[in-house]
DNA sequence: CACCAAAGTGTTATGATATAACAAAACATA
DNA sequence: TATGTTTTGTTATATCATAACACTTTGGTG
């Protein structure tokens, strides 16, 4: 789906990764406490990764601040899930948009707005395997991240 | 080339790789001082992806340790010259095996060893620009790592 | 229900990575 | 050698992440 028309109606994206992350989390035994639900609805309600003392930052609102561990095992946790993922080339953490399938994800991410995108660009993870393949590397995780314009900051 | 022979002789490709840098810089008008080409000669030294840190300590040797300024500034210019590059999943720098051409280039990481190669894959990158270019975004800069077992390792 | 083990949370402390700011030195060149 | 520019030295601090341990909650079992 690539960046979202930016006046989408965003609450209903929260509210429906919300509900899809409890069934998940139901389906597979795992517990969607409180603090991981907040850290997953606070990632979802920004339209840029965010990092993790950011998150920290938003979860004071509701009260004191945590300690830092509070927001990276919850962080953890959903990385775990397949709830979320952490974009290593900005230190920063955003909600994943197809927790359903098994994928690959890559990311394409603006310079300006500074939001990002996840896709699943089956040539990318083609090329990537064929090109381990050819080097006799056995692959186990895969980091995609380009940087760029996106679409609407580009006018 | 991918993932060299553990018993090539490492010695010819650092000193090798200090004279392209010193020939690159002066083609280009840089200053090849002494800090730098120590920083890119304890990169190339190492087999594996090196922390500013651990420059840091190696750099120590030769007398007392510098600040952390220094590597990072270091660092930068290379990164910048072309000499070298930044692993973002790792936190970490390696020197760049082929400064003679503006790449883009991907990394194989060997989760055991520590060590990387650079590879130049075509096909990754024609699929990365295809995927933009649907998406409407206009590239940047290209992070790919791909993190697994090299084949050295996989005895 | 009462208990226990496992999972999750709170908190303090610390480790690891990276940059800001400014003065001093080295260099290029006129 | 006088001049402006680049590079280095140094101090301080910002930013990102984990270790360790006590306490609480949860969910299952006798």
């Amino acid at each position: 789906m690539s960046f979202p028309n930016p006046r989408h109606d965003h609450g209903r994206c929260v509210s429906g990764a919300l509900k899809t992350a409890e069934n998940k989390s139901r389906a597979l035994g795992l517990r969607f406490t409180k603090t991981r639900r907040k850290v997953l609805e606070i990632l979802w309600q920004s339209h840029s990764p965010l990092g993790a003392y950011d998150i920290l930052d938003r979860l004071q609102e509701d009260g004191r601040r945590p300690a830092p561990m509070v927001v990276y095992r919850a962080l953890d946790f959903l990385m775990e899930a397949g709830l979320a993922h952490r974009l290593s080339s900005r230190n920063a953490f955003i909600g994943c948009s197809a927790p359903d399938d098994h994928h690959e994800a890559q990311f394409l991410i603006c310079d300006q707005c500074g939001s990002a995108a996840e896709v699943e660009a089956r040539p990318i993870a083609k090329a990537v395997e064929e090109t381990a393949a050819s080097a006799g590397f056995r692959v186990q995780h895969r980091v995609v991240e380009i940087t760029g314009i996106c679409p609407n900051c580009q006018n």
